[in-house]
DNA sequence: GATTGTTTTTGACAAAAGTCAAAATTTAAT
DNA sequence: ATTAAATTTTGACTTTTGTCAAAAACAATC
């Protein structure tokens, strides 16, 4: 918990009334690798801290998953749609390692917002960020090639690669996973 | 004006007086075709929101012209990244039409997000929007073929292909120019 | 340490999309 | 209306990536 508070104070500043208030709002969630947080259809009604571990959000397309994000430790996750919207995740949020989360429901999340300036504008803060690394990524996925995504990657986000199979890595970048195999004997 | 305000309110509720700043603080700005709201390099000052017109965003990449956005009608744009970061713009800004926006600095937000939390409010869901807009767009580029993509603008943005010359298009999808045109002609 | 299951690699071929160059069409300007 | 400029289409060919099937490598378990 204070590796949240620690985390999140990065964004913006918070009042000592809004920093207890959170703490007494989130909840330890321990979970086991390859559970699930979230399957789709369900409405996701919980923001998640992701102090240790690993997840990955999925969805079915023609019978096959599509691995679309990660998250790891210091991620903030949820099933952004349908948390924001309360409409069925199209989604699905599974750990790939055993993992400890902080969760906060959407209710009490709202009335955080309602009785602290500083939380909305810590979150609105956070979006920013979010929206920046999203932003990056689409512009990536959509104009390099599938080795130069790889290679940045690499670079860029090493843990991924080291943490997390191959096929959910292909998949992540769009590719195949036989394309992706190729690219790395390449290297 | 009143568009603007309209539009916002239908984000989240506003008081009398926030919407008074509101009123107050937003500049008109028309620009002609071709014109350009932000060249790359330049860090971007200003938040817009579009009234009427349209624009794209796109930077250069091996001496190419890559657009992967488009504004229109009720859109707030700016370059995300450099406005909120106030680091260089890699992104230009472009008119595609001649344009009425409304224009706010990144200071005179600032200040308007320390005086009325409903504004921070407001921005912060406007944010939910546009993120999960994008995530939408990621989504769609990553894992759907170049016909797909083509085929789900003509029914969800139909205005885009309309108003927007083919070059553009082609590279918001992430295809070439003649693989969309070979595309459209197989319809 | 043998066995089972999962993950990764390789091969052969097919499909999708890109590139370069030129022609056709549309739009804008005189 | 005519000319010039810009946009869109077409053709021939190349490159990239996908698909299916099988083999190899790696891990986990008993």
């Amino acid at each position: 918990m204070q590796q949240l508070l620690q985390h999140i104070k990065g964004y913006a500043p918070l009042s000592t009334e809004a920093e207890q208030a959170l703490y007494d709002c989130f909840e330890q969630v321990v979970l086991a690798k390859n559970q699930h947080l979230l399957t789709e259809g369900k409405i996701c009604r919980h923001l998640y801290f992701l102090e240790k571990g690993a997840l990955r959000g999925y969805y079915t397309l023609d019978g096959k998953e599509i691995t679309h994000w990660f998250g790891f430790e210091n991620d903030f996750v949820t099933s952004f749609h349908s948390f924001t919207t309360q409409e069925p995740a199209v989604e699905n949020l599974q750990l790939l390692e055993g993992s400890i989360l902080w969760s906060i429901s959407k209710d009490t999340l709202t009335e955080l917002f309602n009785r602290f300036h500083d939380i909305e504008r810590l979150v609105r803060v956070a979006y920013e960020k979010y929206y920046i690394r999203l932003e990056e990524r689409y512009v990536n996925s959509q104009f390099k090639t599938a080795a130069e995504r790889y290679q940045q990657l690499l670079e860029e986000a090493p843990h991924i690669p080291e943490r997390v199979p191959l096929g959910h890595i292909a998949s992540y970048l769009g590719i195949s996973q036989e394309t992706l195999s190729r690219i790395r004997s390449r290297l």
